[in-house]
Formats: C-alpha cells, structure tokens, sequence
DNA sequence: TTAATATTTAGAAATTTGTCTAAATATCTA
DNA sequence: TAGATATTTAGACAAATTTCTAAATATTAA
C-alpha cells in the first residue's frame, strides 16, 4: 500500500527537502527542523508522512531521534519512471 | 517551475494510470476516459494537470484531442530519484 | 445553418492537506 | 523527584484538491 503513500509524500518540496538532507546523513528532528522556517510540529508532521510512506526511518538516541533514509522504497518509485520510459514494445 | 507541478501531478493514482495508459500510444480524451469511472470532466481537470506540468502534450484532430506523453520531464524527476539514491561522497 | 459529437470551462460541495498553538510524553541531569 | 530539553500528539483552521453537474466551445456532417 505504501506506493501510493510514496508518491504522495515525495509531492510536497519541503518533504522532498528533508529526504535531501538525510541523504548527507542522519540527523535528529531538531536538527532537521533548523533547515525549516515551520515550527517543530509542522515538521514533526511531515517526517510522520515519510515514515509512514517507509522512506525514512526513526531510532531514538536518549532525548534524540534519529531519522534515516530507507533507500529501498525509492526503488520502487524509479522502477515506475522506469517502466514509463520503456519504448512500447521495447523488451529488452 | 514545473520541476514541484510535475511531482504534484505523479502523486495521484488517476493521473500516473493515464501516464501509463499513453505510454502504449497516444489517446484522445475520450479513450482516456474509458479506463475510468470519473466523468469526463473529472478526466479533462486530470488531463490540464499533468498538461501544465509538461508531463503530457495535446494536438487536436479535427473533433478529437489526442494526448500523448512528453518524456523530458521524467528525465528530471528521475534524476532527482538518482540524486538522492547516490551515497554521500560517491562523485562517480 | 442546424444537429450531433468531443471536449473543456465554470462553479459548487466534500475531502484532504499543511500549518499553527497548546498540551502531552520521553529522556536526561541536578 | 523536579526541572530542562527534545519530540510528538491533539485539535483548529485556511488553503488546496477532487469530483460532480450544467453550460460553453469547437468541429463535423446533414
């Protein structure tokens, strides 16, 4: 089900923007939420939406929470580019 | 612009299924609409959409307008995807 | 020119989304 | 345990989205 969910969170830039920066490394939400002129629920909201659609992922360190990038959704998205771009008939 | 419009118009099923329609070949409204059970004016908002994100383009013949996939724009999408599935430091 | 067909535009209604503030929860440290 | 810090949850609200029906536009054919 989550492919759906997939699509839908990439569609908002600032979601798109947070999956950027994960992708220099993890970072916490806090350190995530200084890239944001938003305040810290908004953001907390959308790192709900990615989790949700498995593009990230949380672990907590102590106060912290670490979030991640979950590269093998994005898989399945590209996969769908992919196959779009295909040539019709073209089966190699 | 239409790098946000064009990840916007991915993210609803509807949408991506007429993509996926038109890669077998260009369609006019009409034959577009047959594959859903929205009316027709549901399809057309559909159809100005993915049109004003240079997903698709659209040529009239005669009483039809044919509607057919403008591939450019997938190029950019997928290379935001690339961007963010290459590893940090990775300058290959 | 009139009627039929194909498609879009306009406008309304219901749903979803993105953001905010206030409050709750979890953890650490004194 | 109490206070400070990090983060999420809850609930409200405005804006955006999706769908519908009715009407408008464009083209063809009689």
């Amino acid at each position: 089900m989550s492919f759906n969910e997939a699509f839908k969170a990439i569609a908002d830039p600032n979601r798109r923007k947070i999956l950027s920066l994960l992708k220099k490394g993890d970072l916490t939400a806090g350190e995530i939420a200084e890239h944001f002129d938003m305040q810290k629920p908004s953001v907390s909201h959308h790192l709900k939406i990615l989790k949700q659609a498995d593009l990230v992922e949380d672990r907590r360190v102590g106060q912290h929470i670490y979030y991640s990038l979950n590269t093998t959704v994005f898989q399945d998205l590209m996969s769908w580019f992919y196959d779009i771009l295909q040539k019709e008939g073209d089966e190699s």
